[in-house]
DNA sequence: ATGAAAGCGCTAACAA
DNA sequence: TTGTTAGCGCTTTCAT
């Protein structure tokens, strides 16, 4: 950002005739500056327009006061949340963030190697990059895992093989089904792999089988509806679809009907996560709810310089509503 | 990020036995260091873990390969997309990006100057900050501004008020509507300013009066939700409803039946930036197409050096699907 | 082909 | 209270 020749502190300590430790003290409001010399130097940086340099700062102070995030994407709302949750504690601290995405990036490696020269501190999201890179990167670095596990690397998750075991039961124990199938692609993320052992562990203690393999899909909305057709035009569905995220779930919603199926009366239909649209999707969606901003304001905290433990689990809450066929609760209050 | 003593250019110098010069030319491919020696100082760097300081570089060279992107959130389809669009622009040129929301910063004009510090060009959503800090921030450097005007910065736009004004026409003319109402804050970001203009202007055409004041929300699917609620609790509800954007009508999609309403039989319901749900949503939403990636890439082109016109507007298309009571079409193929 | 040294913008220990 | 100065890690002339 260095367009229109940018003054730096030895202009400004020109101007008003001072020591560049001087100026160096009036921007950081160091109290041993008398009156009349703060006024002077004041003066001279708003006429000429200086801010110090964070990167000059940056290489004497070594450190640069900002948090980095590694996302898949910066789709969908998960990644929303737990951006807003690290947001909070990083703004406590006057640490500034910042993302980037590695989904579409071929050399996402490589971008996260300078985004870890420029941070104090990282956060990465399971699945993003390989499991040495982030070994690596820990190694030099302060880095937190969020919803991931690699040797040596301080984790926060949630226990998802177990909510994911959880909603099936209900789904097995409750409502009756036998024939259950999963949406999502277990190799996808951590995550994913997470909910469908789960998910399979379920079954497994109940002596069922799975009524089909995985639907190999991604994460988002457009995926489910591909899924929900897919599912159409090879036959009978099963009794139950238990999506990988919400997302997923959302576009079978959007889609079956039109196909002629009912939700849940001929289908069940689950996601995971608490989607800020679950809960007024048509039927209501049956859900895990997830802690996902505490989850980044830990991860934050951490990367941050905070002691943490090797690995944090944070709680999860099974959110029974409609699509998994429990019947219609009254409307919520307007 | 420096835990654990990263060694430095010199550290690699003195293990090889060479001058950082000659280190500094080889982590740079420079030819003139002969194999022998390039040889000897490539093992010392993998010996010791060595890698460059983004933030030495960046100093010495003036520039940081950087990147910033000032969003108000990073929630919803519309910024990732943006931000797609200018990743593709930046990969090419080796330039990794740095994101920055404002919404939920009190400190954001802060947060986005110490991003600026570390960038070689912003973009700048319209609506994030306050003019004159736009105009400031490019006083300084580089910046575009997507989606916003502020005196003397390029802007790269849609033309949200033409295409309101189409899409408001579509259901006066072709549909006959007379009691259309507008759901949003106008003055909540230039976009929506805009697309409101549209909707008045087109009225104001057609000699008609708005059924209502705007309904000044913000514009995710919660409160598409919250207005749906909020429009049966007074009463009658109007022919259509043109709302600021996707998300906030596919709120509304998923209420209204709900409290009794068909769609678009009772009324009709629009929206704006043809969201992935848009699709497959039921029914299918009647919205705007914009090139949103598009819009990033240019942004990006420009604030990475790329000359660029004080004003690009780039084109939208109006699609009209079911939602504003067109005739459902063929189902899509599978 | 390689090295010495200046300098990028800033901070902080030490002097005065 | 203020100034001098030595770095922070790197790049890049200019010598050799």
């Amino acid at each position: 950002m260095t367009p229109s020749a940018r003054p730096t502190i030895r202009d400004i300590a020109r101007e008003a005739g001072v020591s560049v430790a001087t100026v160096s003290r009036v921007t950081h409001d160091d109290p041993r500056v008398v009156e009349p010399t703060k006024q002077r130097v004041q003066e001279a940086i708003d006429r000429l327009g200086y801010r110090p340099s964070a990167i000059g700062r940056a290489l004497s102070l070594q450190r640069t006061s900002t948090l980095g995030i590694v996302l898949p994407g910066l789709g969908g709302p998960y990644f929303a949340q737990l951006i807003e949750g690290a947001e909070t504690v990083a703004v406590e601290r006057g640490v500034v963030i910042n993302v980037v995405g590695t989904h579409l990036r071929p050399d996402a490696v490589d971008a996260v190697r300078q985004l870890a020269e420029r941070t104090d501190g990282l956060i990465v999201a399971g699945g993003t990059l390989p499991d040495e890179e982030v070994v690596s990167l820990a190694k030099a670095g302060r880095v937190i895992l969020v919803a991931g596990e690699a040797e040596g690397v301080p984790a926060i998750v949630t226990d998802g093989r177990a909510a994911a075991s959880a909603l099936t039961l209900h789904l097995i124990d409750h409502h009756g089904y036998r024939r259950l199938r999963f949406i999502g692609e277990p190799h996808g993320s951590p995550d994913t792999a997470w909910r469908y052992e789960g998910f399979r562990a379920a079954l497994a203690e109940r002596g069922i089988e799975e009524a089909g393999e995985p639907l190999r899909l991604g994460l988002d909305v457009r995926s489910g509806a591909v899924a929900a057709r897919e599912l159409h035009a090879h036959g009978e569905l099963p009794e139950a679809l238990v999506c990988a995220n919400d997302e997923l779930a959302i576009g079978m919603l959007a889609t079956l009907p039109g196909l002629g199926y009912r939700i849940p009366a001929d289908v069940a239909v689950t996601g995971f996560d608490d989607h800020a649209l679950a809960e007024i999707a048509s039927p209501r969606l049956t859900t895990v709810h997830q802690p996902i901003a505490e989850l980044g304001a830990r991860a934050a905290a951490g990367a941050l310089g905070e002691p943490i433990d090797d690995l944090t689990t944070l709680p999860t809450e099974l959110v029974v509503r409609e699509s998994c066929g429990c019947a219609e609760e009254a409307d919520p209050p307007t």
